[in-house]
DNA sequence: AGAACTATCAGAAACGTTTGTGATAAGCGA
DNA sequence: TCGCTTATCACAAACGTTTCTGATAGTTCT
């Protein structure tokens, strides 16, 4: 028979139903139930972390007085506060942001989801949003979504989960479909769009010059008297690969050049996408005397296959690129590219994601265009070569 | 006269001291203290988020039957259960992570602290364990310490208080003591060293073949007919600095070759600190014939400035440089390289981490080192051309 | 029929905070 | 002296969960 865990009796114990799947157990004696308890996971070591309970105990004071004393409320003692700010020396004592967040209804804690730190862009956007957050005492959550739709929604889940103040986000190669955001919009949590934007949904935006950008680098390679100018874009579905083929078009068409379908290619962006572009390009009946590449590392592995047919660059071919990069910079010959400054991206993004955490999601949404800069190096410069 | 809020009497109303700086009535009609609230911040819009109350309230069923039926518990009516799921569909009911961690004291989050994303290691390892971490059911909260030692020590404490189960690490660069360390294994939270560890602790730790890789590109060098190689390496307070050193000292010492300490720099291994060291070793009035940087933009920048001066490289001066990168296979000459595996290394890194907070921190430290790979190029490769 | 047992649920306590309300001793003026 | 006023603190409720304990209607066995 089964002893009682309370009385130590073993005659009045029966059995009563079960709980969570273990035989549960009835002292008649005691009028008492309980379960046995396997005691491997038995030693609860809660005596880690230091609590305002610990800290008012010690004192022999309430807790609402030493939480009132740590966080400078006013109706305090000095007497008292300086024996609390002792004790919580002493003790060893941090808050718990769980407890605090929980009840306050605000975690100072921002959501940010990427699709690829790796992209030199990327990073360094995200350096430079958590300085801004470390100095406006928020702190930031990063989920990566590897490209990936489906992770991407995970991603934001879980945010929301987490009860993040609000979103940064820029979108994966493959999302199409935007109910997830629309679901932090119903939540109404705050949320702002970097880069890789959403143009189905009204939100506040960061973005690049993409049709100047594209603008000014295809002009630029026209002004070197390139005629027949390829174009390796990211995906089709990317509203930021339409507005670039935009720019495109419309230098082009300044400029009294025809546009050829035949030299406008979409891309995955991945790695190595650009040698396969560029066979397709050399394999022209006209091949182009001048390439723009949305992402840079692609113009450059554009430029390694040119260079190893031994084709003059930039007199034969030019290349221009999106986006800056110490690749570009130290590569040879360096690449022109529009530079995009994806600090200011970054710094924008999340400046103007505070402040609607401020104003409680008030604020009229907007796009904000961060301006970019065309630098010219020896991948397209002829005339003074 | 003030109105009292409660049952509007004027004549009860008396002064009653001060609450946070604000005037406090009391009404001795109705025994009611109060203060006057500025009604701005008054619409407290709490209808956001569906709680396991509302739920509760909405059947009619308490919050405990609620939680029990999503939870997937035993005892539960298959009945209730299948109105509780639908309920939550209806009403669009997401868990509060918070309060779900605060109760179960796990937060199932991993701190990581990063000196820098735009290394490409660090992206590359942080990508790693994001998605593992993803796989095994936990989060990540990333924090950048931007190469700055308080930084680090205000992230470390942050995470702390964020009641992270686990933590990841690797030093900024500045970093020469480690009592944040100390305080985070004081609170008996898991911590797992990886890249730039810290030799004075005892942590299980994730490093690279420091010694092995070093040893394999100096003698490597040696191979191709150098006996004047230079070495670069990071700050010399870094454990991997001093490894290294041991490696190229080792290589050196099995050739018969003496080691010139003009031949040793330690830097900051920031951007263009290897044009800086290059005009070093240049000036020399033996300039090296080989030269070994511990982080290969480093190595890259050098061979810019050789090339600008017609060095040959490699034949009158071959480099190497440890970790691999995009820009090192594309350069050229493409640079020769110790491989050290940053996917392997977070992946690592993250599971030690996880294996021990499954065990309660009670796994025995130990230091996993990950094989690395000599990657032959042009930069060094004198024999074969 | 009555005891033993089961299934199912409600209620309360707990996690660690913050904040609203009640209470008291002391200071002050009339 | 007595009532108004202040400073200071304790207590309780709340944040949203999970889990322990108590309770009851029904089922099975003898």
């Amino acid at each position: 028979m089964q002893k009682c865990v309370k009385c130590n009796s073993v005659d009045g114990v029966i059995k009563s139903g079960f709980l969570r799947g273990k035989q549960r157990f009835y002292c008649k004696l005691c009028h008492f139930n309980f379960i046995l308890e396997n005691d491997d996971a038995k030693p609860t070591q809660k005596a880690t972390q230091t609590t305002i309970v610990d800290l008012a105990k010690h004192l022999g004071i309430a807790p609402s007085t030493v939480s009132r004393a740590l966080n400078g409320k006013s109706d305090i003692s000095p007497f008292t506060r300086k024996a609390v700010v002792q004790a919580a020396i002493d003790l060893d004592y941090r808050p718990n942001l769980l407890a605090q967040s929980l009840n306050k209804g605000k975690t100072n804690t921002i959501g940010v989801v990427i699709p690829n730190v790796e992209l030199p862009f990327f990073a360094t956007a995200l350096a430079r949003m958590q300085q801004i957050a470390v100095d406006t005492g928020y702190r930031i959550m990063v989920c990566h979504s590897s490209e990936s739709q489906a992770i991407e929604i995970l991603n934001t889940e879980t945010l929301i989960s987490c009860r993040v103040d609000g979103l940064l986000i820029s979108h994966s190669k493959e999302t199409t479909s935007f109910d997830h955001i629309r679901y932090v919009l119903a939540k109404d949590v705050p949320i702002v769009h970097f880069d890789r934007v959403c143009n189905e949904l009204d939100t506040p935006k960061v973005i690049h010059e993409d049709f100047k950008g594209s603008f000014d680098l295809v002009e630029h390679l026209i002004l070197q008297g390139c005629r027949k100018i390829g174009i390796m874009l990211g995906p089709e579905k990317f509203y930021i690969s339409q507005i670039r083929l935009e720019g495109y078009k419309a230098a082009l068409n300044k400029h009294g050049i025809k546009v050829n379908e035949q030299y406008i290619v979409y891309s995955e962006m991945n790695k190595n996408d650009g040698i396969r572009v560029f066979e397709y390009f050399i394999n022209l009946p006209e091949p182009p005397d001048g390439v723009f590449a949305m992402l840079s590392r692609n113009a450059i592995e554009m430029m390694v296959e040119a260079k190893k047919r031994q084709i003059k660059i930039p007199d034969e071919m030019a290349f221009v690129g999106f986006g800056d990069d110490t690749l570009c910079e130290l590569f040879e010959p360096s690449l022109t590219v529009f530079h995009h400054f994806p600090t200011k991206v970054g710094e924008a993004a999340i400046n103007l994601l505070i402040e609607n955490i401020d104003k409680k999601n008030m604020l009229p949404s907007c796009t904000k265009s961060i301006p970019g800069e065309l630098i010219v190096r020896n991948s397209s410069l002829r005339v003074l070569k």
